[in-house]
RNA sequence: UGCCUCAUGGUGUAAUGGUAGCACAGCAGACUCUGAAUCUGCUUGUCUAGGUUCGAGUCCUAGUGAGGCAACCA
């Protein structure tokens, strides 16, 4: 019964949470440590969103703590842009939910880069790392084929001695890129490749985003990942599924390093896949690129940063994340479920305002010219304590193309000639005469209001089927309006390797003029509004003081679409 | 061809050897000054074949299907 920040869904089960509750029940580990590590070459996108709800998630259900860790290992692909743009939409996703849980400090794993090399001089004296001289050529095939047995390198045996001495040489910049590498000594015959001796180290003589050009090794994913985490003291390293064969290794570098106790397990789970949506970073890079889209955060993107411009709520996408679930099976989830987290949560908070995209004239034979009538409008129907706002009535009137036909196709309940309809929040009104043009386009709508009909009055309960809404003619604000659809036409774009480019949607935007209610000049950027009977939307960040621009979100759902489309 | 993993309605998930449930989607209906929301109801499922068991979606074996793995990427 209070009014505080509402309760938490209780914690979905999933074999995840599964492990950590019986961790916790035998407190395995001090305490519940996950991590979200994003390596900074691209925006985050609602993949990673799902991955951010399961790792802060479970931080917060279990009184645990959350790292935010740039995984930051390889140079050459990563930039300050990308970490900026992913720290603002991590937080912006998790704030007011799990902000408490993630732990002040951002994490890089450029941060443990003398550790790491500390711990590799360790192995090469244990004797299970060496310096490799083969080219990247020779190491393929040396490795072998799944099914075949690798062949150890040459340098397989080299001395202690000779490996410290090497490895300290190519910190110090003694050779080449590509010229030598560091590899763990492991199975060349193992059955899983990723145990036949893996590179641990490459040379990059490539300034680092974060640490400049102090370093000229760089330490391979599945070296660092996993001492990082055993650094910060992860107590479980949730990953998508393609690394599930990395596990084995993963769990041999901790041991052999062998500095703890209770040490981090890795954990795998499917990643996301959407019907309509394109996941992959390089994917969404090309749609940037070639200019498919008109940037990162382009309202059409899966990006966090797109969804949130389109004005997707973090709540909304957290419920998503929530509903989806978590588990090993490779799915593939109907985006209406994400539509339909989105519009529970728009439903909720937004604002009702009258808009008109298409606009037909209106003229009300019997109302005086010149006068205005306010009409009280409500807020929120949802919400009593949003109140309510006035709306003037005039003579002449914007009404929605759709809601009249001059032929009424069965079952349609709106404006047609000769009959009634209710103008929402304001009076009956009934079409007299239909005007047109040498073409015979419809331009004018003549209609006689019932002027006892308005709330309050008496005859206005009286029952007409149709309520539309409308917009004053004289006191209508033209705003720009961006009409966002999905981007493909079909569900899974890249089908049986099918090109995504031949099935883009044509229409995934439309640009029009609408008429909006003069309230809306004063919108606010953090505000959601439903224009009734349409959809939902938000103000962009391209309007000006006076023009305002607005992207939809998402359509309500329309009933009358789906019937007419029978018919 | 080797290794790893997965399989529950149309879709996504729950059921931890004991009545197969939830959500989305769909379809009906109620209500409605949003053809929205809300409410009610309905349709649809344990990949196959064996086995263990009083009892199997769950355990075992085999098969089938799907995904992943052979960057000095993550």
């Amino acid at each position: 019964m209070s009014n505080d920040t509402p309760a938490a869904p209780a914690a979905p089960s999933d074999f995840i949470r599964d492990v950590v509750a019986q961790h916790v029940a035998d407190a395995s580990y001090p305490k519940i440590l996950t991590r979200f590590p994003p390596e900074p070459n691209g925006y985050l996108h609602i993949g990673h969103a799902k991955s951010i709800c399961l790792n802060f998630g479970i931080a917060r259900e279990f009184g645990g703590a959350c790292n935010l860790r740039m995984d930051d290992t390889n140079p050459t692909k990563e930039d300050m842009e990308y970490v900026e743009s992913i720290i603002f939409d991590v937080n912006w996703l998790i704030a007011g939910w799990a902000d408490g849980v993630k732990t002040p400090q951002l994490f890089h794993a450029s941060d443990y880069f003398e550790q790491l090399y500390g711990f590799a001089v360790t192995l090469i004296k244990k004797g299970v790392a060496f310096v490799c001289d083969l080219t990247g050529e020779q190491i393929a095939e040396f490795r072998g084929a799944p099914g075949d047995l690798g062949r150890p390198s040459p340098d397989r045996d080299r001395s202690v001695e000779e490996n410290l001495d090497l490895f300290a040489r190519m910190r110090a910049g003694e050779f080449a890129d590509g010229t030598k590498t560091l590899r763990a000594k492991i199975d060349m015959a193992s059955p899983n490749i990723h145990l036949r001796d893996p590179v641990i180290y490459r040379i990059r003589h490539t300034e680092h985003q974060a640490t400049g050009n102090q370093w000229c090794i760089y330490p391979m994913y599945d070296y660092a990942h996993c001492l990082s985490d055993a650094i910060e003291g992860i107590s479980h390293s949730i990953c998508t599924l393609e690394f599930e064969v990395h596990r084995p290794l993963y769990d041999w570098l901790v041991d052999e390093v062998g500095l703890w106790n209770p040490r981090p397990r890795q954990y795998e789970f499917a990643r996301l896949s959407l019907t309509y949506t394109l996941m992959s970073k390089r994917k969404l890079l090309q749609l940037v690129e070639e200019k498919i889209v008109t940037g990162w955060d382009d309202p059409r993107m899966p990006t966090i940063c797109g969804m949130r411009r389109r004005g997707v709520t973090a709540s909304a996408l957290r419920n998503f994340a929530y509903h989806i679930g978590v588990t090993k099976y490779m799915s593939l989830t109907d985006v209406a479920v994400l539509e339909h987290a989105i519009r529970e949560d728009l439903n909720k908070i937004a604002q009702r305002r009258l808009a008109v995209l298409r606009p037909l004239k209106v003229v009300i034979t019997n109302f005086p010219e010149g006068k205005t009538e306010q009409c009280a409008a409500v807020n929120n129907p949802g919400d009593e304590t949003a109140g309510t706002r006035e709306i003037p009535f005039t003579r002449e009137m914007w009404i929605e193309q759709d809601d009249f036909m001059e032929v009424p196709a069965p079952k349609y309940f709106r404006l047609k000639p000769g009959g009634e309809v209710r103008l929402k929040y304001a009076f009956i009104i009934k079409c007299d005469e239909v005007v047109k043009d040498a073409d015979g386009k419809v331009t004018e709508l003549r209609c006689t209001a019932d002027l006892d009909s308005k709330t309050g009055g008496p005859t206005a309960g009286r029952k007409v089927k149709g309520t539309i809404h409308w917009v004053s003619a004289a006191h209508a604000l033209d705003g720009e309006v961006r009409l966002y659809d999905r981007l493909f036409t079909e569900s899974e774009p890249e089908k049986d390797g099918r090109d995504f480019k031949t099935v883009l949607n044509p229409h995934s935007l439309e640009v029009i003029t609408a008429k909006l209610e003069p309230s809306l000049r004063d919108a606010r950027a953090d505000a959601r509004y439903q224009f009734e009977r349409l959809a939902y939307f938000t103000l962009d960040a391209d309007s000006k003081p006076g023009a305002p621009i607005f992207n939809r979100t998402i359509t309500l759902k329309d009933a009358w679409a789906k019937e007419a489309q029978r018919g």
